[in-house]
DNA sequence: CTCCGGACTTGAACTAGTTCAAATCACGCT
DNA sequence: AGCGTGATTTGAACTAGTTCAAGTCCGGAG
């Protein structure tokens, strides 16, 4: 699994000296991303992805050590657009209405992808997977993703309770990768359920916290972040 | 995508007039099964398997539409033992004895396959695939899982709170396909995150049952159980 | 201009899941 | 015993991800 001969053409975040390959590389994956989502991802074939871009499949290989680091490109590419489409949500100022523009903004951003999106999805689960949303080569995406709602949680007005206000943001992201996989089994109409969850249960989210620090909750939120960053990895 | 012309060998749960093909069935499952255990999924080619069980690849796919339908073979084994494992955790009364019990026994049963369940999860993850629990194909084991946790409920003395009894088997089923996933993640030595996860776990779900009904408290139950059947597909 | 090393490309193979058309086998019926 | 039919079985191909060894290309050193 070390890396060839040649280079590693550079993980998703790292920036190196311009060398010709950047163009050929970025051609790639816009072509992959475009039949991606013309067929799906089985159907997309690597030779498919070459002919498309006009070049030999071997060729591929030496800028994506694997089909499944494409999807990591692909994952990073969501990740961008579901910053931008949630730019709206987070000028907002309740807590509940952000986090509900922001798990929509998702939603949306992905929704083209959901006839295929269970292969990326079990693609991604796996651990060994480098776009697994845990593995090393995705830190900085899942950073960008906790981020996202770490904005959700510090804009909010009136603000949130200090004592769960460090560990909401990687919460919401868990539930987020939660709600993804609701999604991906949502064979709803334009996944009318999903966006049902979304409506019904943000505004859950907001009575818990709230009611968290009532004098009676207390305890059992403490016990409660106390096991949450026990189990965290 | 319909049944190959000769005939569709049964369903993991069906009965059919005893054939020939029984035996060389049960042999190919067997034998993959061992093969797994000792190699992986990856790394067992179907054709190893059928090498191993002295017959063609071809012919192994006469009983096995494909590969992941041998993975469906995999979880119905897992399951009987998880039963059986679970056994003595079903003598004991409290609730909390018992759920935690019956999550213990499930990672010990599993644990063999600790090393490569990544893969099979992969496959299970994916709505489109046989071995997918909420799949049809697999509703007799999903069935049998969730028998297991109204055992764990049904069985408990003092009896767990009526308003809750019976969403309660579902929802820790549930629960426990998540804690599957925390456990192909989890690489700390025998996964012993996994097992304090559920020791630290389990008492603080039975204290949530019981304020659950506590007179503040009621309402949010009923509001979260209506949230929950809503969003059950 | 020429040469060198590293960046980039490629066609040909290799592997493994899956399919297919053609056997072969088992067995009840005549 | 001979036959028909459906159940089994098989070798050979097909597809698609991946690897490999052998180039080709390009920019800077001399």
């Amino acid at each position: 699994m070390s890396e060839p001969a040649g280079v590693p053409p550079g993980r998703v975040g790292e920036r190196r000296p311009p060398a010709h390959g950047e163009r050929t590389r970025e051609l790639i994956v816009r072509t992959a991303l475009r039949l991606f989502a013309e067929r799906g991802y089985e159907r997309t074939t690597m030779r498919a992805i070459a002919d498309a871009a006009g070049l030999s499949v071997s060729n591929a290989y030496y800028y994506f050590r694997s089909k499944d680091h494409l999807v990591q490109e692909f994952y990073a590419d969501i990740q961008h657009r579901h910053r931008e489409e949630a730019a709206e949500a987070l000028s907002r100022t309740g807590f509940v209405d952000r986090l509900r523009g922001v798990l929509h903004a998702g939603v949306t951003v992905m929704a083209p992808y959901h006839g295929f999106a269970g292969s990326f999805v079990g693609v991604a689960i796996n651990p060994r997977s480098p776009s697994s949303p845990f593995s090393d080569a995705s830190a900085a995406a899942r950073e960008a993703a906790i981020g996202l709602f770490r904005d959700v949680v510090e804009g909010a007005k009136p603000a949130v309770d200090r004592q769960v206000r460090a560990d909401l943001p990687e919460l919401l992201w868990l539930a987020y990768l939660g709600l993804t996989l609701y999604w991906v089994h949502d064979m709803s109409y334009e996944q009318d359920r999903t966006r049902r969850l979304i409506d019904l249960a943000t505004p859950f989210v907001g009575r818990l916290i709230r009611i968290s620090r009532l004098p009676g909750m207390r305890p059992i939120t403490t016990d409660l972040l106390w096991l949450v960053r026990k189990v965290r990895s």
